[in-house]
DNA sequence: TCATAAGCTGAACGACGTTCATGTCAACTC
DNA sequence: GAGTTGACATGAACGTCGTTCAGCTTATGA
């Protein structure tokens, strides 16, 4: 055994490390991630974390990555409905169902300062992946013939994401100002949305208001 | 003089404590904002803040509390336009230009935790008459009967500001993935959403996609 | 004139992120 | 098996933070 379970014990020991600073996110808040706590959590000393991550902001880093690919995992799963007008209510009702059950790595991805832009900066494949299965959906629309005439499906993309982190921010923050529940909100805003922006329904099914309640 | 300039030099006191920490965060970003830092500043030793306010966090408060009394000054000034959409138009204008001016503020205010829950909640008058500009121009739509069916001003008025801080919320944090300007998102953005929302306009004048840009 | 209280300060406490000299012990060489 | 080396970990420390408090100064009001 040369060297195997020297790389074994240092990765399971960054493992841990970061199994308890997640914990401690999910539990008391970002603002409770100490080095200090997170070392006693992990039972080491608080210079032994520095043996492992730079400092704390590599910590918290890591933590925004994971959390990214969860986002990107539970988004993947809720683009499974063929049809883009579904996919795109049941992608948005995920977002905001991810950012309400860990509202703090919610906002430490995309509210807390510098973290988007050095962090994500560049080459975030997660983000990337997940932007696309929005602007997926609405390049499908747009080769179905189904967006009006001069819609662009990228812009598009951005205009729904700002809707749906708009919600979740919103909520997170201003909860008190925001009687309606996210889905309601989305409901309404989503709708609005599309309908300005797809072609009418010429079977007159689909009226507006039918993109996330079912 | 019995008392009068006892209150009057506490106010000062007050008021210049209060300049100096405003300077402090327009200058070096809220995390500067230490209670060392402002009482060197102000030119007190750091306990003499204590006699003026109970904590830090009353300072941001305060902070917090005019930069809203500011934002409803540069909105109420935005909304000086008797057509509603064109005032819309303005009114995101401004809203982002806020937060673009003053980024740090901005994100006191509607992206950081426990703020705007404690600070403005329940009775913050600034606040609520900010909205209000936005909820009484969807309200002139409506009197106005320029609204489609089922549309309510209330709920519009909501997706609007989702509209307009997700786009200013996202610039600030995301701006490196948001390579459109603020205003060319909003432009996409609230044509797409007032174009679901609007009646047809039957003089056929005003297509989609001049909310905004004049 | 003098007691009272307002205004302010220096020093301190505990907690924070981070660094470094020191120690220890497992893994490699001979 | 003995000796050497380097990885791993620590305790103590530095400078920062918000906050508190005993004590000093100074202006106020009787």
């Amino acid at each position: 055994m040369p060297s195997a379970p020297r790389a074994r014990r240092k990765e399971d020991a960054r493992a841990r490390i970061l199994d308890e600073a997640r914990r401690i996110v999910l539990e008391h808040g970002f603002e409770a991630l100490t080095m200090r706590r997170i070392a006693e959590a992990a039972g080491y000393s608080p210079a032994a974390l520095y043996l492992h991550f730079a400092n704390r902001d590599a910590i918290a880093r890591e933590l925004g990555e994971s959390g990214m690919r969860s986002l990107l995992v539970a988004l993947t799963q809720a683009a499974a409905d063929p049809d883009p007008v579904a996919r795109l209510g049941a992608l948005a009702l995920a977002y905001v169902a991810f950012a309400r059950s860990d509202p703090e790595t919610y906002r430490l991805i995309f509210m807390e300062p510098g973290f988007a832009a050095s962090a994500l900066g560049g080459k975030d494949e997660a983000g990337a992946a997940a932007f696309q299965l929005l602007a997926g959906s609405f390049e499908d629309l747009h080769r179905a013939g189904r967006l009006r005439p001069g819609q662009d499906p990228a812009a598009l993309a951005l205009t729904f994401w700002i809707l749906v982190h708009g919600t979740a921010s919103l909520k997170l923050t201003c909860s008190a100002f925001l009687s309606p529940s996210e889905e309601d909100l989305l409901a309404a805003a989503l709708d609005a949305l599309l309908n300005g922006v797809l072609e009418p329904d010429p079977t007159g099914q689909n009226p507006p208001g039918r993109s996330i309640r079912r």
